[in-house]
DNA sequence: GACATCACG
DNA sequence: GACGTACGTGATGTCC
């Protein structure tokens, strides 16, 4: 017998839309003693305090509940598998906050309520039903648009944010049909927010009308042919489905099997132990003195320290590692065992084993996954048996593994599932694997990153390195599994139960890592670097790579063959003007040609004990010889040759007949990328004989090379970082900035500017930047040291913000033990204390790190935005060299792309950083690398 | 595998 | 007063 009826108000709180206002409404809070994100959490309990003591004059609740969703997959997802597929993940510091506010809800003592497979608006329909049935009221607290299909007949709706409350005509308003038709209307108009796909072209206007016009959805559909524009006819007819189908995705489930009744709701009032309780252990201080003082009780005390045991966050018992305890998964009932598991989770790690660490070109051999420390287990999916001896058997598919195609229709729901975190130690290598086998894999965390956003600087973030440091425990090394040299395999021979203990430690290892890190990129203030700069540039790399850039294998054959001529010409040359025939590329041997046998000044000693010959010391010579000149000539050919014109071709995919190059996130200390196998950012182009190789790079028919670069960046950013009003003013009037210095320090007007003073103001441009010395400027510009010195003092003089640039610079330095970036990355500098010549290095990295770093951060930027930036234009990200990004693009949409990727490019640094100095991006184009630059 | 050298920003 | 010194990378060839 319910008590509910005639006289009862339901009031149903919007869970999620509660958490999301809270969370975008404050600033990122964290939780003092352990720097847990809190903010989200502060915001709803405030919220839902105010919200319970407020005055609702005649509205005032008798029951009360907060809805919340559970579980990303409801009946919806069956429907349609893209229902909400497009929504962004969940921020990595709102994901912790979200348990807490269950405890919020259930600290007031406000039933708390939710159901598997249901969205909270399913919850909410049911209950405003069985409310309205009852013959009370309902007031549902939310604005979302989804629920005002449920106004009317006692229930309403309130608008928190606007404190307004929503009838039937305010629903009108909004959808120009009263509630009992809004289904019909969304069904048409679609929501890209949610994804629902709607009738294309047909908006929440058109639908009003044409649903008012034939008074229903289903009677506009099947009289469909009476409409009189011809393009919206045919639309209604062709996607008649689709439409139908939106209507079952927008229309709330009224009937949700729910576990308790509308009594169980009835208003009551807070148990002050345990909502005090649950404020204080938040830190709650404001919220929980003016809870205690409404209800008459003592404010618990809240520690204003920090506190040092929770400083040293107390790590839940690990279990020891053990191979033993590793699954090897052979079918399909145990995989989805697993998937359960990450499901259940909304976390799995993920590590692919293949057959080489190319990933265009290596292939899939197992996966493993792990769920929580010392539960992991193995796929094997393409082991081979190796039977040695038996040539033909040792392409036979080994017995007791799961077809491979299977695993992955079983698997790819889960790495494509927005609501399960896929983590991984370096994920752009297995995103990439998967996506060749055509699983999207989203949304990700990389160990690797966390490390690198949290220790850069300290040490390398392989998982070698980090198992080490951080879990103390030494993973199975490859290589007793793999062998060396001429007798290696690959992971496809390494029989299964070998490859079980290892390829589930890795997950394992990865799993550990991410639970002890991710915690922690909070109070390392690093959340944001991770979250903007580090993590989305995953899947941008990714796809760049994949793209490749088309490289032509004759032009670079051509010039292969005219190189190893002109240096077979200068060897003999070389030979005689030496006197006897010597190794060219070895230093050693010319050392001992040019300084003993020849006896020519400015031979030093390496370590080694051997003769150096660097290029400017040959250069010095070579205004007085033949032999060092021609011995330069040939060594820039030999370079250009082997590293370029021959190793190039080697890297030329069969399949794309493109260059992948392979961009490593976290090889620079300082936040820039580098590029390996092959390297495509060091490139030549600084003389005429080595830029011809960039005509090897070309387009596509029809397309062209379009190369966007930013102009002086890293003195931009010194003149902001600095705060330098000369500088910053010459760049805000477009002057020549190396002229500009030369001017100002040399008391030359611009007028009378030569190339040679220009150049030296250049230099001296450079050196600051690189944590410049006189004896470095000295070397560089070939001038005695006391003129250098005499240089950088002038230079200080005339821009005094540099020295207290520097200065302040190293002493942040000794005092924190790293320097940061305008946007907040941080790269260590453990040897800034450090006693001897290790010193002098450290400060001047330290001085340079912000302003390479800083630059590197924009980029970064800019590249994290391009893909949305440049999505509809017939062009493609390239290559990244530091300061430029080459584009492909078709020839009649170069304009355009200029014109997007330079407003991504320019306005990078917005609105994170606002720069004193406006970023000005240059562009290029050709038909090849050499033209477009 | 260390070292020297040299390509780039 | 001496020590050493421009910043950040990766690939190649020699030599042990």
């Amino acid at each position: 017998m319910s008590n509910f009826g005639k006289g009862c108000h339901l009031h149903l709180i919007d869970g999620s839309a509660f958490i999301f206002r809270a969370y975008h409404a404050l600033p990122p809070l964290t939780r003092k003693s352990d720097g847990l994100p809190i903010g989200a959490v502060s915001g709803f309990c405030n919220m839902l305090q105010r919200y319970v003591d407020g005055d609702h004059g005649p509205d005032a609740p008798t029951h009360l509940a907060v809805i919340f969703d559970k579980g990303s997959h409801t009946f919806r997802n069956d429907l349609y598998d893209l229902y909400k597929a497009n929504r962004e993940a969940m921020p990595e510091d709102l994901r912790p906050q979200i348990p807490l506010t269950r405890q919020a809800t259930e600290a007031f003592n406000i039933p708390c309520k939710e159901l598997e497979g249901y969205e909270a608006d399913d919850i909410i329909a049911t209950l405003a039903h069985q409310a309205r049935d009852a013959g009370g009221r309902v007031t549902i607290v939310s604005s979302d648009k989804d629920l005002m299909q449920l106004v009317g007949d006692g229930v309403e709706m309130f608008d928190a944010m606007k404190n307004k409350r929503i009838d039937r005509d305010g629903v009108f308003e909004k959808f120009g049909v009263f509630p009992d038709r809004v289904v019909d209307v969304q069904a048409l108009a679609g929501d890209s927010v949610d994804n629902v796909p709607g009738a294309p072209g047909i908006g929440v206007k058109t639908a009003a009308l044409l649903i008012n016009e034939f008074g229903s959805l289903e009677e506009l559909l099947d009289r469909a042919e009476e409409i009189k524009q011809p393009k919206r006819r045919q639309t209604l007819i062709d996607m008649r489905a689709q439409i139908e189908l939106s209507k079952r995705l927008v229309a709330l489930d009224a009937n949700t099997p729910l576990d308790f009744t509308l009594d169980d709701l009835e208003l009551r009032d807070p148990d002050p132990d345990t909502l005090l309780g649950f404020l204080a252990e938040m830190e709650f201080r404001t919220l929980t003195k003016r809870i205690a003082d409404k209800l008459g009780a003592e404010a618990p005390v809240i520690a204003e320290k920090a506190s040092p045991e929770a400083e040293e966050a107390p790590q839940p018992e690990q279990p020891p590692f053990d191979a033993s305890k590793y699954e090897c998964v052979r079918d399909a009932a145990a995989l989805e065992k697993w998937i359960a598991q990450a499901r259940e989770r909304g976390w799995v790690a993920v590590d692919t084993e293949t057959t080489g660490l190319n990933e265009m070109t290596a292939d899939l051999v197992g996966i493993s996954l792990a769920v929580e420390p010392g539960a992991a287990c193995y796929i094997p999916l393409t082991h081979r048996d190796g039977d040695a001896g038996d040539l033909f058997g040792s392409d036979k598919l080994a017995e007791g593994q799961m077809p491979l195609q299977e695993a992955l229709d079983l698997l790819k729901p889960v790495l494509e599932d927005p609501a399960i975190l896929k983590i991984g130690q370096n994920m752009k290598y297995d995103a990439k694997i998967f996506a060749r086998y055509g699983v999207a894999v989203s949304p990700i965390d990389d160990t690797m990153l966390l490390s690198y956003a949290m220790h850069g600087g300290l040490h390398g973030h392989g998982m070698d390195t980090l198992s080490e440091r951080y879990l103390s425990h030494t993973p199975i090394p490859i290589k007793p599994l793999l062998g060396s040299g001429k007798s290696a395999i690959t992971f496809d021979k390494v029989p299964i139960d070998e490859a079980t203990a290892y390829a589930a430690e890795d997950a394992d290892i990865t799993l550990r890592l991410w639970q002890l890190f991710k915690p922690q990129l909070h109070r390392a203030q690093v959340t944001t670097v991770y979250e903007t700069l580090e993590r989305p540039l995953v899947p941008v790399l990714a796809e760049m790579e994949m793209h490749g850039v088309k490289v032509d294998r004759e032009v670079l054959s051509r010039m292969s063959n005219a190189f190893a001529q002109k240096m077979a010409g200068l060897e003999a040359e070389i030979h005689e003007l030496a006197g006897e025939t010597f190794n060219v590329g070895s230093p050693a041997q010319v050392g001992e040609i040019l300084f003993d046998k020849m006896s020519l000044e400015g031979g030093k000693k390496g370590k080694t004990g051997k003769y150096s010959t660097p290029a400017d010391v040959l250069e010095d010579l070579a205004t007085e010889h033949e032999l060092p000149a021609r011995i330069l000539d040939w060594r820039q050919l030999s370079k250009l040759k082997s590293t370029y014109t021959d190793a190039l071709q080697t890297h030329i995919n069969p399949d794309t007949g493109r260059v992948h190059t392979s961009y490593s996130i976290t090889g620079a200390n300082t936040g820039r990328l580098a590029s390996t196998d092959p390297n495509l950012q060091n490139i030549p182009v600084r003389t005429e004989e080595g830029r011809r190789i960039r005509e090897a790079f070309v387009a596509e028919p029809g397309n062209v090379l379009l190369s966007l670069d930013y102009s002086q960046i890293e003195l931009r950013i010194l003149a902001h970082i600095a705060d330098i009003p000369a500088l910053k003013q010459a760049f805000a009037d477009g002057l020549d900035i190396h002229a500009m210095t030369a001017s100002e320090m040399f008391d030359v007007p611009l007028a009378e500017m030569t190339p040679e003073i220009r150049r030296r103001a250049k230099a001296i441009n450079f050196g600051v930047i690189y944590g410049i010395s006189g004896f470095g400027l000295a070397r560089n510009l070939r001038i005695p040291r006391a003129e250098a010195q005499e240089f950088i003092d002038r230079y200080f003089e005339r821009f005094p913000g540099i020295r207290t640039y520097m200065d302040d610079t190293i002493a942040f330095a000794k005092e924190h033990g790293y320097v940061q970036t305008l946007f907040g990355r941080r790269i260590h500098t453990p040897e800034i204390n450090a006693k001897g010549p290790h010193a002098g290095f450290a400060r001047r990295a330290a001085i340079n790190a912000p302003i390479q770093g800083t630059a590197a951060d924009v980029i970064r930027r800019a590249m994290v935005r391009m893909p949305d930036a440049i999505r509809d234009l017939p062009a493609k990200m390239l290559l990244q060299v530091h300061d430029e990004l080459l584009f492909e693009v078709a020839e009649d949409a170069v304009e355009d792309t200029i014109a997007a990727a330079r407003d991504i490019m320019e306005g990078a640094a917005d609105p994170a950083v606002r720069l004193d100095v406006r970023l000005v991006v240059d562009a290029g184009r050709g038909a090849n690398w050499a033209e477009a630059h």
